[in-house]
RNA sequence: CGGGGCGUGGCGCAGUCUGGUAGCGCACCUGUUUUGGGUACAGGGGGUCGUGAGUUCGAAUCUCGCCGCCCCGACCA
């Protein structure tokens, strides 16, 4: 647990204390900015884009451009800091590239045709062609060939998390197909194909260790390379109805886990064994599906499905190396180009994702490893003295032990308190009122199964702790 | 981009056909009441009806243009 104790600290961009910022920070409702609806917004077709707004998480500002409000950045940053987590742990170096880029290194490429009108084409005041940028496979590129000359140097996986924008001509689902979206994308460099390919399977295996902590199953899929290019790619994807994509595979496939096994990511052969045990029974998207090898698997397991896109990983060897010229010298003198790859995950996607995966009736269930807050404090009747003390009291114990409740301090009737709670999906609800008080017992509530038990505040405050003992992710 | 639909207070909608100067529910404010799964009553604030032009004594309503948004399809992380 130590180097994921060190990797917290390094990524908790916003708050580099393990202290509260302030003595008391915003998380009373009474405070708070959670524009709950109590009604569906007609825009709202599917359940996640329902659910989001209806959570008071985002606000659409124009077709498939949303601002994200509180509670929705808070659990944007919390998946953005998971990805951090894991791609750090890989080895991988983030860093931080513009959104808006010259068209000169895209014609190099020759992208700048290629992309058509999904690309943002922007001019500025010197009349020169600007975009803004849907991938950064040009500029990472661009700044390894400045910089990188010698095998030495190699390898060297670097990568961002970053808004990019694609200007889809049917915008939908909310942030599932959004407009503007914030993106991981990481781009290896290596000096032969077999060093290439080890890169990809260790991104196969940070990405299966971050889809899980996120409570996602996200199935690996031969998939189709598209405009990036290249010959190897694998999607992942997570089972949904109102999912894009008509997926194809062995149920063999849905009962593989990462779990809590240990990975060493400079082993070839470990990364390797993730990638065949995970990828060999079959599993694909309808882009390279094949009816044939299908058949060949076991009727009652055949499966045929939905699935939401999260992530994908690409070998395309030389392809933009050759282009822009991006070449190390090696052992032996020579002037090789490098062997390339990039990879993403569609972090804003991710949420949608995760409430289509994870909801019921009366709203979200967030998964303990993205919850906005981790438990939610309802206080019965809002000045009684007994009761108001055990809650601040509650929310003190809770804050001081490094978690974030959300405390709803308003002056509403219960049946409000509880719709709200099961609305915005925090996983635990600690239900506090003068009649439980007067046994010692507070209410804990399990918002996956419903069920509650009665016990002393201390011991709630004790079961928090613990369930969260592998879930710290830091949010704002 | 092809096809369809919709723009009326923060949200959900009625009113448009048949022109007469805007209404309901939720939310919000005040008061009383109530309080363990969205209390009840009373009072109140907020909209130049997406936008521009036209027809008319008079336009949310009719005509034409424009803009925006949603759905189906094709396309995509």
């Amino acid at each position: 647990m130590s180097d994921f104790a060190l990797s917290l600290r390094d990524t908790a961009f916003y708050n580099t204390s393990n202290k509260p910022l302030c003595r008391s920070p915003p998380m009373r409702l009474s405070r708070y900015f959670l524009p709950v609806l109590k009604e569906n917004p007609a825009e709202a077709q599917i359940v996640s884009h329902r659910l989001m707004l209806r959570a008071g998480m985002i606000k659409q500002s124009s077709a498939g451009i949303y601002s994200w409000l509180p509670m929705g950045f808070k659990v944007l940053r919390k998946i953005e800091n998971i990805v951090h987590e894991e791609q750090m742990r890989a080895g991988h170096i983030p860093m931080q590239m513009p959104t808006i880029q010259s068209a000169d290194l895209w014609r190099e490429s020759g992208r700048y045709d290629d992309y058509g009108q999904e690309m943002l084409r922007i001019k500025d005041r010197h009349d020169h062609d600007m975009l803004f940028t849907p991938t950064a496979e040009e500029l990472i590129t661009d700044i390894f060939r400045g910089h990188v000359k010698s095998y030495k140097d190699l390898p060297l996986t670097m990568y961002q998390i970053q808004w990019k924008f694609r200007d889809e001509r049917r915008p939908r689902f909310g942030v599932m197909r959004g407009r503007e979206f914030y993106m991981k994308d990481g781009y290896n460099f290596d000096l032969t194909k077999e060093d290439a390919l080890h890169a990809y399977n260790r991104h196969l295996v940070s990405y299966l260790r971050t889809y899980e902590r996120m409570g996602l199953q996200a199935i690996p899929m031969r998939a189709d390379s598209g405009p990036i290019g290249g010959d190897d790619t694998h999607e992942f994807l997570v089972l949904a109805e109102t999912g894009e994509s008509e997926v194809f595979y062995d149920s063999a496939v849905t009962d593989l886990t990462f779990g809590d096994r240990e990975i060493d990511y400079d082993s070839v052969e470990q990364c390797a064994g993730v990638l065949e045990e995970f990828t060999s029974k079959y599993a694909r998207t309808d882009e390279t599906h094949d009816e044939a090898l299908f058949n060949e698997i076991p009727e009652d397991r055949r499966r045929v499905a939905r699935g939401i896109e999260v992530g994908q990983i690409f070998y395309f060897g030389t392809k933009y190396s050759d282009a822009m010229g991006a070449t190390v010298q090696d052992s032996e003198g020579n002037q090789v180009p490098v062997h390339m790859g990039s990879h993403g995950i569609g972090v804003s996607r991710l949420l949608g994702a995760i409430i289509e995966a994870s909801h019921d009736d009366n709203g979200i269930i967030w998964p303990e490893g993205v919850t906005p807050f981790h438990c939610g404090i309802v206080n019965l009747k809002q000045g009684d003295d007994a009761a108001d003390a055990a809650c601040e009291d509650l929310y003190k114990q809770l804050t001081n032990a490094g978690l974030e409740p959300l405390y709803d301090d308003r002056n509403e009737r219960a049946g409000g308190k509880f719709a709200t709670m099961d609305l915005i999906g925090l996983p635990w609800r600690i239900t506090v009122g003068p009649r439980g008080l007067k046994n010692g017992v507070v209410e804990l509530t399990s918002r996956k199964s419903g069920e509650s038990e009665e016990m002393a505040p201390a011991d709630a405050v004790a079961k928090i702790i613990s369930i969260y003992e592998n879930h710290r992710v830091r949010g704002l």
